[in-house]
DNA sequence: AAAAACTACAACCGCCTTCCT
DNA sequence: AAGGAAGGCGGTTGTAGTTTT
């Protein structure tokens, strides 16, 4: 943490008229004053006519990540942390999104709760799973990640669902099992890169370019861990299920519904995305207003998911996903 | 008790996108 | 169409506070 400047006459670097650091509590109650009193309009102009010698940036930040009111305060709960880890295996970095699906919790929160918390954890989970005898895991991954299931779920990150009539008999269940255990196990792959598994990224279209910006969509071929060799595209199939998974911000079909849902909700605290989660979808319009089509993902509820046999571009409804998580019957995040 | 190591997190930086002129 | 300004985002840094040695 930087040092608060009490004087306010230090930290203005010569070479810029804006003050850096720890915001002093009389420069936030500047800015808490004036955001509660005028509401957010350019940055610049806040921090200009809020008397601070801060650039917009900062000001915006320090109110983003610290001032606003609909903040939650204090440590993660553990429901919390459970769908954190579950966003993150499903969104990777974009701490923005998860955010928005996290009431109260800000992306620069979650963000460094996710690297020092519990990236840390993973990572030692990861080491105490890592068996003496690794010969077998690599050849058959499978054993690895249903080993690894287990002993997260022993230490309560979350809990699997051990009805057989779900866990076994469902071969979708257990690939996403060990999809999101894979994602699990080693943060530092954003979704999948299984190559030699039969696993690739679900996003990108290079073997282990995860740009899900950039990349097309994609047929995803969700397989079983310890597969074939032939990726999660392309020729390979698996247990012939076939879900087509469009960039996050292919949603153009959506965003005629999130304007709907905008102009229903224009007379709403605009700063105000802390919510039930059931009209979520409405509040994540109004912080995606700058046409952030990304997030207006979370505004279809018109999408379907798992429903069709085969998915366009645009249906995948991450928000629909998140919002019934018996989509994901071995997740268990009610317990 | 003091020093070192570690942790948590506020805030900055730079890049990218969007908006406006 | 081009260029600048502003906003948004993820990565990174720096340090106060805490724990360990």
């Amino acid at each position: 943490m930087r040092k608060p400047d009490a004087s306010g006459k230090n930290n203005v670097s010569s070479s810029s008229k804006f003050r850096k650091g720890l915001w002093s509590p009389e420069e936030d109650d500047k800015l808490m004053n004036y955001m509660l009193n005028n509401g957010q309009g350019c940055w610049s102009d806040v921090a200009r006519n809020a008397g601070l010698q801060r650039c917009g940036k900062s000001c915006r930040l320090r109110w983003i990540n610290y001032l606003r009111p609909d903040l939650k305060r204090g440590a993660f709960s553990p429901q919390e942390e459970e769908m954190i880890i579950h966003l993150h295996s499903l969104l990777g970095n974009r701490w923005s999104q998860i955010a928005a699906r996290l009431p109260g919790r800000t992306d620069n929160e979650i963000k460094n709760f996710w690297n020092s918390t519990i990236k840390k954890r993973l990572k030692n989970l990861k080491s105490s799973n890592a068996s003496p005898n690794t010969s077998d895991s690599s050849s058959e991954p499978g054993k690895d990640v249903m080993g690894g299931l287990m002993a997260m779920q022993e230490q309560g990150i979350f809990s699997m669902n051990t009805d057989p009539s779900l866990s076994s008999s469902s071969s979708l269940a257990t690939s996403m099992k060990a999809m999101i255990l894979n994602s699990m196990m080693d943060p530092l792959l954003p979704i999948l890169d299984y190559d030699h598994h039969g696993l690739n990224s679900m996003y990108g279209t290079g073997a282990s370019g995860y740009d899900p910006i950039s990349a097309p969509p994609c047929v995803a071929q969700v397989g079983v861990l310890g597969g074939g060799d032939h990726g999660f595209y392309g020729e390979g199939i698996f247990e012939g299920i076939n879900v087509e998974i469009p960039p996050l911000e292919s949603v153009s079909c959506m965003e005629e519904n999130a304007r709907t849902q905008n102009t229903q909700d224009d007379n709403t605290d605009k700063y105000s995305y802390c919510s039930p989660v059931n009209s979520l979808y409405h509040k994540t319009c109004n912080i995606a207003s700058n046409n952030n089509k990304t997030d207006n993902i979370a505004a279809d509820h018109t999408g379907s998911f798992w429903q069709g046999e085969e998915l366009k571009v645009g249906e995948w409804d991450l928000e629909e996903l998140m919002k019934d998580v018996s989509a994901f019957p071995f997740l268990d995040f009610h317990q």
